[in-house]
DNA sequence: ACGAGTGGTATCCGATGGGTACTACGATGG
DNA sequence: CCATCGTAGTACCCATCGGATACCACTCGT
């Protein structure tokens, strides 16, 4: 479960989808930096574990949608106060680790 | 910023520290599963981001004491509520996840 | 027949996670 | 004097994950 959540992409992603259902490219869009192979992957995580769903519209371009379910819902909370915590308190962090391309800040 | 807190054994490892300095053993033994390896790897990292001091007593039997940083304590917080959670919400995740052996639910 | 738009897979590679065994150190004890 | 214990790791190896780039499948419009 924490494996699940204490995820940066799981998270990031389960943010994005809050205001509303996403198709797969919006998500890559918003998502900066993310392959589409490892979104791919975290959503069908998420969806695996009953946080999202994920609805085919087989009209013309093809067209998929990611939505929270109830559970996902209730997950975002503490998931957003945790980001929330990260941009309020980046420049507290020592110095070096803001310029480690390792490290995203998360907008 | 958020790869270093939204990851399983930080998470747990700032967790355990929240009352009171722990040794390595104690740690090891409070976050059940975690390997030595791995158990060093998370306490460096936190370390080397300004979230816990490692103290180095070289009394007789060696003793090394992890602890949390002001910025440490903070961030506990955020990551507290999101074990809380976690761990009210276990049982409306779907059937047989919780019998995958890759998800912890985290005490 | 060709290119655009959408939602991915295939492939490759390096980093990370994880388990088991082993080390270094001085104290203690036979 | 050598063996053993407790503490805090390190060394080694393999599996999995994360990440980048390239490519595929489907259908519409031209």
């Amino acid at each position: 479960m924490l494996d699940l959540l204490a995820n940066k992409w799981s998270a990031l992603a389960l943010g994005a989808l809050e205001d509303g259902p996403r198709r797969f490219g919006e998500l890559r869009a918003r998502l900066e930096g993310v392959s589409p192979k490892v979104l791919t992957a975290t959503l069908r995580r998420l969806e695996e574990h009953g946080l999202i769903d994920r609805t085919v519209y087989p009209a013309v371009p093809l067209h998929v949608e990611y939505s929270l379910t109830p559970l996902g819902r209730d997950a975002c909370e503490p998931l957003a106060m945790l980001r929330r915590w990260v941009v309020a308190n980046v420049d507290r962090f020592p110095e070096g680790v803001l310029s480690d391309p390792r490290v995203s800040v998360a907008s």
